[in-house]
DNA sequence: TCAAACCCTTACGTTTACGTAAGAGTGATA
DNA sequence: TATCACTCTTACGTAAACGTAAGGGTTTGA
């Protein structure tokens, strides 16, 4: 066992604590708190950081956004608006302007890539035909076998690798 | 008028002309070929890169690879995987397996993009309750104003900046 | 033949989110 | 008090996909 049950009595965790609590590392914590993202609640006398259970919530919060495709830059942006705005609704209407513009944009992104498994499942579909390709036909001439696609079109996915 | 026509009737493109109908950078055409993805039909006797149309279609396919979430270094892979199988069929068999693995992680990320989807919706969702928030009551302190959303829970994503 | 518009090679710069290492101090435990 | 696991600061390294600049040839059309 380690100390950090003391600390943990305490409600205080250390780097280590909190790093093997979010699955990040401890180089990872110093960099958000280089970029302003999350500053220990206090230091120990040798020069600890020490951190409440929080500091566990911001990091996940933090890992949410990131896997929403914001930017270490731009959560940082997002505390420093959130801490300029006096009042709650004034921030709170930052936040939803911001968020309406990430779920717009992801919507988009899954639209686009919804499109490229489509495209793949095309491509599947058509290089299922090739199993009965006759052996002695080498790749570079293929998509010439006649036995195109249900469309009768090679796929550019399978196209722009087979020409050359 | 460039000399593109000229260049054109004998069928061969300059990296300007390619880059310009591939939407690329001249650089991005050369490093494509420092990574073995691209090469030049011929070589001027001054050395300028020489194309065929069907340079641009490699490029389109990249693009396309690309967007699928493939990096240059796997997409130079595809290109050797293809190279080493003597057969068509062969070749296509593991075509098919990238494409396959590439389809069932494109759908993943589509999954996970769409629970984020969710979950930006539904802090949207709770934010709308914010409006009327008492102006007098600081940021700091929301989420304890008691209008908590639906399931009168705070959503990490507010929850998560709110505190501290 | 001359000039404008291109192109060539070489090579260092950029951004993001950490990784890794060095040298040294700290804290809880035996 | 001796240890051993942890932590501190400082600072250079990394990977991807190009950007950008320098110094100098090449094409082509007037």
């Amino acid at each position: 066992m380690t100390n950090e049950f003391s600390a943990e009595s305490l409600s205080l965790l250390k780097v280590g604590d909190i790093a093997r609590r979010t699955g990040k590392t401890v180089r990872a914590i110093h960099l958000y708190e280089e970029l302003g993202l999350l500053n220990p609640a206090v230091r120990s006398k040798g020069g600890f950081r020490m951190y409440r259970g929080d500091g566990v919530k911001r990091i996940e919060w933090i890992q949410k956004l990131q896997d929403m495709g914001f930017s270490l830059t731009e959560i940082k942006v997002f505390l420093r608006v959130w801490g300029e705005s006096a009042t709650a609704p004034k921030a709170m209407a930052t936040v939803r302007e911001i968020f309406t513009d990430k779920l717009r944009e992801t919507r988009e992104t899954i639209a686009r890539l919804t499109r490229l498994a489509d495209e793949l499942s095309e491509s599947l579909a058509f290089l299922e035909g090739c199993r009965s390709c006759d052996q002695s036909q080498h790749q570079r001439e293929c998509g010439g076998c006649g036995r195109s696609g249900p469309d009768h079109e090679v796929p550019l996915l399978v196209d722009g690798i087979a020409k050359r």
